[in-house]
DNA sequence: CGATTCTTTGAAAACAGTCAATCTGTGTGG
DNA sequence: CCACACAGATTGACTGTTTTCAAAGAATCG
């Protein structure tokens, strides 16, 4: 289970041995399945959570009870609330598994420490967010600019590990479109 | 001029007297008329932006030319393409005024070296980005799941000093709808 | 005043959402 | 191994909303 974060953080950082064994002794193991919560509503965000496998989905519910997808996560990424673990508020999202999954968490509290103990941790924590936050904007972009065809598109060549392997009706979800028309699209995309 | 940055920097981070004056004196001013250009799509993005006085916007261009307004920004808000400023790419978005505007511009590497000396300046710019960030990922939910007339109730709501200051049809293209949409919504609004 | 710039309006067409029913595949328990 | 239940996908008809197009009206600025 180490393995695979040891393969990704070497690939990302560049941290002693005595550092990376610093950081995964700190870690919490965690397994769970299908449809169980990593974090639910009213809860507070309080750990660091790095996929080494399986698949989760962050959501959101509106005032009508749907399901609004905020996004999702498979191996190699790293996911939690991230307002709640940094205001310390209660959440306002879900996040839950869409596969039986294995994830190493660290506590903000832990994590903040190594942090300081390793700076080139906090760099790499930077870079990170900082492909996030782009990516989000990029997001942003899409949602406002982009017709539901052009969504769908954008999705299966930016995820192509994912979009295999989740629900359509997830998909729609995340794009902010109905199950059916993101079926109607797909059916003529088919033709082509 | 720098009063403003005063003002506005005491009250969100803890610096000596020594530390804000080293980091005024770091900064470049800089005066633009409205509709002029801070960055152009295929720049790289160098400065670190503070917003003294004015209002400016981010956009991008759509496959069909239309411009599609990323953020707004005014007084004792930063502005840049975070992306370009992180990657050293060029920039896929716009930056111009929508007033005279007058702004503290640092660059890349004046800034890092701040940040350096400076530890609190560096927990500054950490907080501002979570805060950030978290405010982007509200608007992809708001995005994905809140109707227009949502949307528009929503933006009045949480910019209510920007509001009536920027053309309508550009609120439009903030919230991805049509300003013909739009008006309609608004019309229906005041009959309230 | 004249020229932009922005807003408003109407009518038609395109589009996406909703509803309701059916179909398909998968896994579980008997 | 079958039957059933469940999750998810698909389909059609319909409804409602939004976009588009075109034109006319305000408002603002030099």
């Amino acid at each position: 289970m180490f393995e695979s974060f040891r393969r990704y953080i070497t690939e990302k950082a560049n941290l002693t041995p005595d550092e990376l064994e610093m950081i995964l002794a700190a870690s919490i193991q965690k397994k769970l399945k299908k449809k169980q919560y990593l974090l639910q509503e009213g809860e507070v965000s309080r750990y660091n959570t790095f996929i080494v496998k399986g698949c989760l989905r962050q959501y959101r519910t509106g005032n009508d009870g749907a399901e609004h997808i905020i996004r999702f996560a498979v191996e190699d990424w790293w996911i939690s609330d991230r307002e709640s673990l940094t205001t310390g508020l209660p959440s306002k999202s879900y996040i839950d598994c869409l596969e039986d999954s294995e994830l190493l968490l660290w506590t903000k509290d832990t994590f903040n420490e190594l942090k300081i103990k390793i700076p080139e941790l906090r760099a790499f924590e930077e870079r990170t967010l900082a492909r996030s936050f782009n990516a989000t904007q990029n997001r942003i972009h899409i949602a406002i600019s982009y017709t539901p065809e052009e969504k769908y598109q954008n999705f299966i060549q930016s995820f192509p590990n994912i979009f295999n392997r989740v629900p359509l009706y997830m998909i729609a979800s995340y794009l902010g479109i109905s199950r059916e028309t993101l079926n109607r699209i797909r059916k003529q995309f088919a033709h082509k």
